[in-house]
DNA sequence: TTTCTTGCAAACACTTTGCATGCGG
DNA sequence: CCGCATGCAAAGTGTTTGCAAGAAA
């Protein structure tokens, strides 16, 4: 997502454009690997160095307000963040923790059958599989 | 679950059974609505006013571990508890946060073609929808 | 100028840990 | 009797809040 496009959606939504939600919504809004806030907050500090985790979460919480971003909350109070809102699988390493995101026209068209027999109106969804990534196989 | 069959799996598993294991499990293992830690200390508490949260978590833990229980985590540090570990659908209000399952026979469908289309050997599965629930869905 | 945002630190909620006592097998 | 389990309280971790100062519109 474009810088422009992230200050138009930022006004759309009544928010204020500021140095440290743009470092912010660059950053997560274009990371491939569901980062926690911690690593966030560091990889913000590297570059300006007064950014608080305040700042960070509140403006984490404001993406997942408008769709951006979604929340992946894992037990342990660790919350991932992950950019992508469109149903696909989160394949989750259960030893390292790691996060890959698994995209299928089959399993989209399926997915979206049983949503229909559900007869709800679905605002996200959130599909995990738990498994060992192959270097943690190896070692298991 | 019956107290019996409890009672074996903790001995299988090499774990001892003291009666605040067994109070633990049958109240989280018989529970249909997804109970927080915090809630299940309560009720714990009112039969066994002793019974501390150390071993509440310990016993949580350990039934995970054995594949008795899944560990729901939600953002903002909250985690519910879950003992129906087969493929189906949580379906989560935004508002209330109230769960309810959801059993379709397509699931097991998704969960073959995710298996076979992966090519791995999930140990685990979770399967959330967001939505909002029919009492909190005709206020907002 | 007005309102929203920031950064800091303190407060918080939930969970885990250390350790002495106690019970299961 | 040995070793794991319990209960308590303290520590820990990740997140939220209150508030004064500062920046966006």
């Amino acid at each position: 997502m474009k810088t422009a496009e992230i200050i138009t959606k930022l006004r759309e939504n009544g928010y204020k454009v500021t140095p440290q939600r743009l470092a912010i919504c660059e950053l997560v809004l274009s990371s491939k690997d569901h980062p926690t806030a911690e690593r966030l907050h560091r990889q913000l500090k590297a570059k300006q160095p007064t950014m608080s985790v305040a700042t960070l979460y509140q403006t984490l919480h404001l993406l997942t307000e408008i769709g951006l971003l979604q929340e992946l909350g894992f037990g342990e109070g660790i919350s991932r963040y992950e950019p992508d809102t469109s149903p696909h699988i989160n394949v989750v390493c259960e030893k390292c923790g790691k996060i890959r995101d698994y995209h299928d026209e089959n399993i989209k068209e399926l997915w979206s059958r049983i949503i229909k027999n559900l007869g709800i109106q679905p605002i996200g969804q959130r599909l995990d599989v738990y498994t060992y990534c192959e270097e943690c196989g190896k070692s298991a």
